[in-house]
DNA sequence: GGTGAAAGCGAGGACCA
DNA sequence: TGGTCCTCGCTTTCACC
């Protein structure tokens, strides 16, 4: 829980590492202006210290036949910790829920779903999600098109 | 750009290539019980459908002090699209937000933002965001725990 | 931070079942 | 389609400037 000692090689390297994940160090080391063997080097200490959380693929959910994504929001009917942890471990069970937030505002969590069309969003949100321990409210939110990536992230806002 | 054509085993292989984009043939092949080349040519197959989108490198943006996440919904005042266009645009050239999608409901976009701190954040509202092009509201919802994350996407919800 | 070098392994093709 | 070599090239990683 620090922010300390990471230079702009470092955020360059981690522009770089999150554009394409499987750089190797010699490619990276040619983006950053370096050799390879201290490239390697940042790039362990980044990843000992946690800054870099790991490698993932981006896949394409509508190639796979999710044409639906929505941001649902959920208010719970209690706030006590144990009926939050009661939903939080059910959520985290339905495969199409790709993420859920803890967020402040009108609602308690906000989750990012996936379905094969309406009909099957329908379903989810009515038998699933509704079922949920302890959901009160449910607003959906449909996702109309993405302006900008979820891939892109630092693009080097620090410094 | 469709469903068809991808069976439990190319299922598998995303599942395992999204917890791990590193994944070589071979480890990858252990994991979905194959050998390491028609492994290979299903991932190859993969990418060129475009159903892997790509391999990123998942940063812990804590870790370099961005203390402060937050969903930002925003409205506009005209919803024609040379006006959202001019909007986007901006927005993707505003290095703090990470991500941005169209949304329907009560607000137009909802963006995924990140701050050093609630000063920043208060900065970053007041004068980059609420100044964007044809702002006319914005609602913000911190972001308090991720339950969730967002790396975990396809624990194999088709079929 | 840079250099050099050793050992290893990973990609990707040819070919068969 | 899956499986088995095979091989070249590159990557990793270390010891030393």
């Amino acid at each position: 829980m620090q922010s300390k000692n990471f230079d702009r090689t470092d955020m360059e390297i981690l522009a770089a590492l999150q554009g394409n994940g499987r750089l190797s160090s010699a490619e990276l080391a040619e983006r950053v202006s370096l050799t390879p063997s201290p490239c390697w080097r940042r790039v362990k200490r980044l990843e000992d210290e946690g800054v870099i959380r790991g490698y993932r693929t981006e896949i394409d959910v509508r190639k796979l036949g999710f044409n639906v994504t929505a941001f649902v929001l959920i208010s719970l009917d209690q706030k006590a910790a144990e009926r939050v942890k009661a939903f939080e471990d059910a959520v985290k069970r339905v495969p199409e829920v790709l993420s859920c937030h803890c967020v402040s505002g009108r609602y308690d969590h906000q989750l990012t779903v996936i379905a094969r069309d309406l009909d099957a969003f329908g379903e989810l949100t009515r038998y699933v999600l509704g079922a949920l321990p302890g959901v009160k409210e449910v607003y959906t939110s449909f996702v109309l098109k993405e302006v900008k990536g979820s891939g892109h992230a630092i693009s080097l806002p620090a410094e």
